[in-house]
This record gives C-alpha cells, structure tokens and sequence, in this order.
DNA sequence: TTTACATTTCAGTAAGGACAGAACATATCG
DNA sequence: CGATATGTTCTGTCCTTACTGAAATGTAAA
C-alpha cells in the first residue's frame, strides 16, 4: 500500500485544508486517501499508506462516518471492515453541508434568538448591541432559509445553479430594489430561456 | 468595560464558532466584541473586557485587521488607537468569503492542477485517482467561477439573492437538464417577475 | 531631548488537542 | 475451549498553537 506522488500530494494538502475548516488533520487525510482509491480500504491499509496509528484511524473513521462521508462495506469472505468514501464531489459537499448546517447554524439561531431577548431587558443602553445582534440573527436565519431551498434541489440541479453564476447576477443584480431596473426586462426573460451547463 | 449577559454570551459562543471554523478563539472574541459595540474601542478595553492580555489582543487585531473585518481609527485628541468591526453583516461576510478564497480555494486549484498532470503520468494504473481528482479539480472550479460572479453583486442584490431561494429552486430545479421539463416556462418567468424580498 | 504613554515583537510557558500504544472487547475458526 | 484476528476505547505523552509578560520599538507632548 504505497501512494502514488499524486495522492500523497493531494492526501497532504487535503490535511491541510481541513485544519483551516476545523477539521482534524488525519481525519482529513483518511477522507482524501478513501476518495482517490478506487476500492474501500481496510483500517489497516489505512493506517500503513498514512502513517499513523491504527487508533488513530480508528477515531477518525468513526468521525467520517458520523459526518456521513464514509461508509463501511463488507466483501464476503473477508472478516475486515472496508471503508470507502463518497464518491460523488456534489454529494460530498451536501453532506457536509447539512451536517455543518445542523451543528453550527441552528445552534447560532437559538443562542441570537436568546440573546435579543435578553438584550431587549437591558433598555436604551443595550440597544445597539440589540440591533446588531438581531441583524446578526436575520442574516444567519436568511442563509439558512436559502440553504433549505438550495438543498431541494437534485445533484445535477446544484450543478445547473453553480454553472449560471451570470445568469444570477443578470437576475438579481439590478442596482437598487425596483428603482434602478425592472426584475424582468426581457434580459431577464431570456437570461432564464438561455440557462446552459457550461459558462 | 462590562459586558451585558447578551453581548458576553455572543461573544463566546462567536470564540466558539470561530475554532470550528479554523478561526483562533481570542480573535473570533474580538470580532464579536468590536462588533456590538457602538464605539470604536482601544486596545486596552478590550483586554480588559475579554480578560486576556494586551499582546494578545495586538495580534488578534493586527490579524483582524488583514482579514479587513476591523480597521483602526482615531480620535482627535487621544493618542491611543480604537478599533471598529464592520457593522455591516452581509459586508462582512463577503469580506471573509473573498479572503478565504484567495487563501484557500486558489491555492487547491493549484495544486489540483498539478496532481492531474502528475497522475497522468501514472497511466491506467492511477487512472482512477485521476479522474476523482479531475472531478474535485472542476467541483472547486465550478464553486470559484460561480463565487466570482455573486461577488460582483451589491449588497442589496445579494440580500435579494439569498432571499428569493425558493426562485431559484424553480428555475434551476427541474429534474433532468432538458428532458424532463423545460427551462423557461410561464412559471419561471413568472418567479422572475415577482421577485420580492421576502419569502 | 526627555518623559510618558502606546503599541508591537519576542521568548518562554501553558493549555488543548492529536496521537500512539496498550488494554479491552468482540468475533471467527481450529 | 483456546488461539488468532479484528475493532474500539482509554490513558498518558507529545506537539502545536495560543497566550502571557517583558522587552523593544515607536510616538507625541513637554
């Protein structure tokens, strides 16, 4: 169980990254090196291609599987555990997505929710605390509405709407809320008629 | 310099936040602080409200400062340096968003970049891991193109593009592309028209 | 220029998290 | 029933990073 120069690169970098995102390191490798293989590995491949401790890997399988990023297969005949990654970039995104989305945004909701109230206890000389919090809490409360939405949507649907990055901006983008530009100038209408997979 | 319960609670909960973001505690503190505050703080009032040290909260700053969340301003009269956050949520965010692009998502292309290259020179046995990483290499591609283009929108344009989710779960989420239902019917048209800023 | 105040930098320390190895648990087969 | 293989949990250690306090640097008034 060697890796060839480019996953090891990849599986580094991917350590990398997920320290930036809060996400322990050789959980992200284990994620990367089961991403670039094309068969599930065992905990002990694991282990070896990596370099690090089998309870090491243990732990971090154990995390992936939580998030929903990995799973475990069995093949008849073998008593092992076999791990592999999704496979699909898009569903991989989702699923960390929502995770993130149940883990951090929800929690930040109710906490903004609690705080306005007690910042509204505190009278005029809390008031501006008040304001940005709420501001705080409507914002987070919009992104999390639009995810809702956005997480509808099928894998090749997201991809339609990642792929249209200037049909959004035609559509959305006029200056000021109805006085700059009518919402639905023909531009608009055949912006929309127009929608293709590629930039 | 004593917090209100709401604004100490935000603020940890922000420190919180910020780790599961990669984000160092001391200075996702500062941020929340400087951010319900409706004067400029000195650095001294800060150290004194979170309670850690001076030195702390001068690179906590500086850091803020380059991430361009914070900036410095004076007051006529006072030698000493104040502090102010962007009080604009949405500006913020986008603020974050252009700098962990640039730190992060650039840099991943790179490198992705050259780990396709590097495995094609692996022939049919890495080719597996080529493809995966030439899935990855478009995914990340697809989500910097579409982030450049929302980027060039206003804040106002933004909001309504976050607001009118729904919208886009119309005109992008039918099932299949082109088979199953086409891409300008009344309908969409109609979801342009009544674009509003509420759901 | 000196003094007082502010800020930054730096080096050592402390805290937290990641990690290895051992112990434990479970399961399969002789 | 051992014996062997596999998987998990736990405990202590190590490493990284955050952090403090002190020293150094900068700055403005006296």
């Amino acid at each position: 169980m060697i890796l060839t120069p480019a996953a090891k690169k990849f599986v580094l970098h991917w350590g990398e990254m997920g320290q930036a995102w809060g996400i322990n390191r050789t959980m992200a490798q284990v994620h990367a090196l089961l991403f670039v293989t094309p068969e599930a590995l065992d905990a002990e491949e694991i282990s070896k291609s990596l370099d690090v401790s089998r309870s090491n890997v243990s732990t971090s399988l154990r995390e992936l599987i939580t998030w929903g990023v990995v799973r475990r297969v069995h093949i008849i005949g073998d008593r092992r555990d076999r791990f592999e990654a999704l496979k699909d970039v898009m569903e991989t995104f989702r699923v960390i997505m929502a995770e993130r989305k149940r883990r951090e945004m929800d929690p930040t909701i109710a906490l903004l929710e609690h705080c306005v109230v007690e910042a509204k206890l505190g009278g005029t000389s809390e008031e501006y605390t008040r304001d940005q919090l709420e501001k705080m809490l409507e914002f987070v409360r919009m992104v999390t509405l639009w995810y809702g939405h956005i997480d509808r949507l099928s894998t090749s649907a997201l991809e339609r709407l990642f792929r249209n990055g200037s049909r959004l901006v035609k559509l959305f983008g006029w200056i000021s809320p109805g006085q700059d530009r009518d919402p639905a100038t023909p531009d608009d209408v055949e912006a929309v008629e127009s929608l293709q997979p590629n930039e």
